[in-house]
DNA sequence: GAAGATTTTGGAAGATGTTGCAAGTTTTTG
DNA sequence: CAAAAACTTGCAACATCTTCCAAAATCTTC
């Protein structure tokens, strides 16, 4: 990648994040520190961005913008090892489908790289894309739910009938020996629908989710292929779904 | 390929890229590096584009009606205006179809309190409604245009195919009196959806639109309703426009 | 059309810029 | 104050740029 593109980049995830780590932004524009510690230097004397130990600061905040603010989330550590793992299973020019739910969100961070095609029912992960310009991004249609920013309704349902993926990247409320669950019914016709248009299923877990069934059934063990958790989650349960003819992945911790 | 429509596919695919490498572009157009090489030099020369080391930059984001890098929107106050004016005219619970645009996306921001039910194929306007619950709103599905956070394609045209709406606000590049148009070819087939799918058809211009006629087509005068503009658009097109039946809606200044 | 002049193209060699690492210094932390 | 983390500097490896040249394409002129 380009200087400058780096630096853009820099810029706009500091836009986002207000502070971040050398190491996160290593991480996020996939070039060494010793790179993105020069990239900081040229920011700010540009004065976009003041160097602090450790990381940087953006010097003019004006982050109002929609996007799941990479703090707020528990088990942050956690879930980007899920994500980095889960994203090394999808190769590139693949056909993904991507569900709405945090988990999901950091896969979609570790997968632009990669330039697969996208299509999701998710507004963080549409975002995230938006301004990226290697992928191509499917939005499917339908109502915003509330809070989530998840598209519902038949407008979404409709458009995952209509397409066909490599894979799917799911997420969901809780797993048990009886199958998978989730919270809200509204989105369990939309996760069936893509589960019913991708090849290979794909389910990111991280450990509280094991064990603790949901209200909604949405899918028996049967229709998992893989499934990606953190190194939490209860060995005795991992053997079983392995039983099950399941690949079962954990993503090592920071 | 002739040198000249190589540089412009190389111009179009930053356009939307905003960055490439000089492999990327050297793919692109079928040429070798040493020729894009060349290539960027007149375009730099020209003034369009920069050179950087390894690749190249868009330098003069095409019409800044559809860019959102939100920090460097010019004529800020005037769009606050005409936003705060439009939403006025937005009755409470009606349909609206809100297209995307910069001057389009003021309008929502004062739209919330109306709770109406909302259309839009714009995720940053999508994004200002996702956290509030007052107002339903529906996404068209389609495919990210890159930077812009557009949606695009056969999907976003069918879905506003399927309903009605009581008003659209709109958007475009240049309004003159042989009609509107607009920059992005893309967005026509859109716009048009939009206008058939809503009885009353408002346009936002800020007043460097006028007699300012961009590439495309849209629209003749005739199926106008109402223009809200800003005070410093010019007083004798105005009334021309009014001669047309146009009601014309001179927003406030700050 | 054909022969020669001109322009454009793709590649090679050396100059320059960038990147990632390691050793030594400074700052932070407990 | 000592250990740990982060920073600076210098350096070797690598990628990219410039400049040049020969081959190919295009244009001129007859």
């Amino acid at each position: 990648m380009q200087p400058e593109e780096r630096q853009k980049r820099i810029e706009e995830y500091l836009l986002k994040a207000e502070f971040a780590s050398l190491e996160e932004l290593s991480d996020q524009v996939d070039a060494s520190v010793s790179t993105v510690r020069r990239d900081l230097g040229a920011l700010e004397e540009k004065g976009t961005v003041r160097r602090t130990h450790g990381g940087a600061r953006i010097l003019n905040p004006k982050s109002d913008e929609f996007t799941f603010s990479a703090r707020e989330t528990h088990q942050l550590g956690e879930k980007e090892a899920i994500g980095k793992a889960c994203a090394a299973l999808i190769g590139p020019n693949q056909t993904v489908i991507l569900d709405a739910g945090t988990t999901v969100y950091y896969v979609a961070r570790h997968l632009e790289l990669k330039s697969p095609q996208i299509i999701t029912n998710s507004l963080p992960v549409a975002n995230l894309f938006s301004g990226a310009n290697k992928a191509e991004v499917v939005v499917t249609g339908g109502v915003i739910y509330p809070r989530l920013g998840v598209l519902v309704g038949p407008l979404a349902v409709e458009a995952f009938g209509k397409i066909r993926a490599d894979v799917a990247v799911m997420s969901a409320g809780g797993i048990s020996l009886e199958g998978v669950s989730n919270s809200h019914g509204l989105l369990i016709d939309i996760q069936r629908a893509m589960i019913h248009a991708a090849r290979k299923i794909i389910f990111c877990l991280d450990s509280t989710k094991f064990g603790r069934p949901s209200i909604s059934q949405l899918c028996g063990l049967e229709v998992i292929d893989t499934i990606v958790t953190d190194a939490a989650a209860p060995a005795e349960m991992l053997k079983e779904f392995r039983k099950h003819q399941i690949e079962v992945i954990v993503a090592a911790g920071v």
